[in-house]
RNA sequence: UGGGUUAUUGUGUAAAGGUAGCACUACAGAUUUUGAUUCUGUCUGUCUAGGUUCGAAUCCUAGUAACCCAACCA
């Protein structure tokens, strides 16, 4: 723990910052717009602007930057605070840009009385086309040259309802020649009559992000508003608004959005999936969103360590979906029951074991003794996984066979003798021997095997339905590919188990626990268990050495 | 053809002119009543070409590549 860990850039700009009393402590604000549901990629920014002001002191608030009434909404507003506070993060206060629609239009207004902004009556599409090109230089708009007494009435004009929707814009007046296309007399406020999700029918004019997002900023007295790397070149616009205005500077830093292989992170490519019938809803379990993490059962320490471990940079990245696997294996690991479940299940009769009799057998519930133990019913017909049992064994092969022996797991030592195959020619049950004197913890037996197997008790199995999920895109990177995305989807990416067999002591469990089903991955239970009927959700696989040993052959 | 940003191993991220380190992945081995965990080890990297310097990932010059910018979205 001696280790000091490095500071990424935006630390070092804050430690600077702060060295110098350029501020006394720092504000950050996480400033999502409530038009769809948080993924993991914005967890990244969650982490870091939550996590500067827990590592130097300060706050951060929440802003929602709700200045498009059309594409808003509370449901978004709701699921969002969820999600951060199941992060694990507090706001400091809880903002809305909405909240500051009085205070930006005087801002608009002031700016018009400094000669800064300019109504302008053109289409779209003539704005459009003064714009010019990125090589190209814009032209002046006709309306450029109105008095600053003709703007002010036209923009109150504007506000009380006067006129239709895209009939006239508020421009700031900058440089239709910059080399930054922003910087090109962008509008600041349009009409919409729309109604908004917080300030209903009062205002029927909005402003820009351009011109809300960074005067809500000084409004709050944001030191350190972090956003991602497409937000570079409004910083200059950024800067002229706050200099113009002449109102607190806050300052503006870009980080690179969060990448990971096999995924999209679009919320438009997400929408499609949900809007399409490739997952069953925004919380789907292969879906990157928080809500799906969740249900899929993540945990929110997981999601946090593995962003403390990519990083903040500037450089475009792609991130592994193994790193974020091993951060949820590493805190599973440490927090989930053991218990057993069988989801592929083959029958197995010991047969010289009493016919009808019961034992509880002792097991612990993880590797730590803190966890306790419990204690599971055996008896003389089992369900074991059909895949621990082959005919014909594969080279290094140390699960069951005609001949081999194994350990059942807390149980016994057994010797598969023979097995009967079925009319279809699969094989239906396995007949063995077990060792009395092998007993799991009293073993006098001496004898030593290299496999052990998981198993349920037949007559004391409960039942579950379970859901195993794979990536749901086949491409490393789906964004980059020719073509739809679409086209790269996982047929395979969700089977279920209808009846899979579970250990009794299953029958008791809750949404917050964590399990591991030995030998087969992390598990938890599904938001669809109702009325007993258990619906578990693979969580992610344990790493698998025996399949990678299959593949080589 | 304009402007901006970025380039370190398979992936990500450190090294502020002085030993290119760490994590993930991959691979090999040890331990194991989970082929898990744990432990040990291995793993061809500074975009290119010049230059400055005793010494360059870092400084200079010239290139190259990737990404972003022409929504009344954020």
């Amino acid at each position: 723990m001696s280790e000091e860990k490095s500071l990424n850039f935006i630390e070092e700009i804050i430690e600077n910052d702060l060295a110098e009393g350029k501020y006394k402590s720092i504000i950050t604000r996480f400033p999502p717009e409530p038009n769809g549901y948080l993924h993991i990629g914005h967890s990244k920014s969650i982490c870091l602007n939550f996590g500067l002001t827990q590592k130097y002191g300060g706050s951060t608030n929440l802003r929602f930057d709700d200045t498009n009434p059309v594409t808003e909404d509370t449901e978004y507003v709701e699921s969002i605070k969820e999600d951060i506070k199941w992060l694990g993060f507090n706001w400091s206060n809880e903002y809305y840009a909405s909240d500051y629609f009085d205070q930006l239009f005087e801002y608009a207004v002031t700016l018009i009385k400094k000669g800064f902004a300019y109504v302008d009556d053109s289409t779209s599409e003539e704005i459009a086309l003064l714009k010019g090109t990125p090589t190209e230089a814009g032209k002046e708009s006709f309306y450029r040259q109105r008095t600053i007494e003709e703007n002010i009435n036209l923009f109150n004009e504007m506000k009380s309802g006067k006129y239709k929707d895209g009939e006239k814009v508020l421009r700031a007046k900058i440089d239709m020649t910059s080399s930054n296309m922003l910087m090109r007399d962008p509008i600041i406020y349009r009409i919409k009559h729309a109604h908004h999700h917080r300030t209903a029918d009062k205002w029927c004019l909005y402003p820009m992000y351009d011109f809300a997002h960074g005067q809500s900023d000084s409004i709050e007295n944001i030191t350190h508003s972090i956003c991602t790397l497409e937000f570079i070149p409004h910083r200059e616009l950024y800067d002229w608004l706050i200099s113009k205005l002449e109102i607190f500077p806050s300052h503006q830093y870009e980080f690179a959005r969060l990448n990971m292989t096999y995924t999209v992170m679009s919320k438009r490519k997400l929408l499609q999936l949900v809007k399409e019938g490739f997952v069953s809803g925004w919380d789907d379990p292969r879906m990157p969103t928080i809500c799906g993490l969740r249900r899929k059962g993540y945990t929110p320490l997981s999601i946090r360590n593995f962003c403390d471990k990519i990083g903040v940079a500037k450089r475009e990245n792609l991130i592994d979906l193994s790193l974020l696997e091993f951060c949820l294996r590493e805190d599973l690991n440490h927090i989930a029951k053991r218990v057993m479940a069988v989801l592929d299940p083959l029958k197995l009769v010991i047969t010289n074991y009493e016919d009808g009799k019961t034992e509880l057998l002792h097991s612990e519930n993880g590797p730590d003794e803190s966890m306790g133990s419990r204690e599971i019913p055996f008896s003389k017909e089992l369900w074991i996984e059909r895949e621990d049992f082959m005919e014909e064994p594969a080279k290094k092969w140390f699960r069951l066979a005609p001949g081999a022996m194994v350990r059942l797991k807390s149980a016994y030592i057994i010797k598969c003798d023979s097995f009967e195959k079925d009319h279809n020619g699969n094989v239906a049950v396995i007949h063995c021997t077990y060792f009395p004197e092998s007993k799991s913890g009293q073993d006098t037996s001496g004898i030593s095997v290299k496999g052990t197997i998981h198993w349920v008790s037949v007559i004391h199995a409960a039942t579950a339905e379970v859901r195993l999920y794979d990536r749901l895109l086949k491409s490393e990177n789906p964004a980059a590919e020719e073509g739809d995305f679409k086209d790269y989807i996982n047929p395979d990416s969700l089977e279920i188990i209808k009846e899979a067999y579970i250990e009794p002591s299953l029958s008791d469990a809750t949404f917050e626990d964590r399990f591991q089903f030995i030998r087969k991955g992390y598990f938890c239970l599904d938001k669809d268990t109702a009325n007993g009927q258990l619906v578990f959700n693979r969580t992610v696989t344990l790493k698998d050495a025996w399949s990678k040993e299959v593949k080589k052959g």
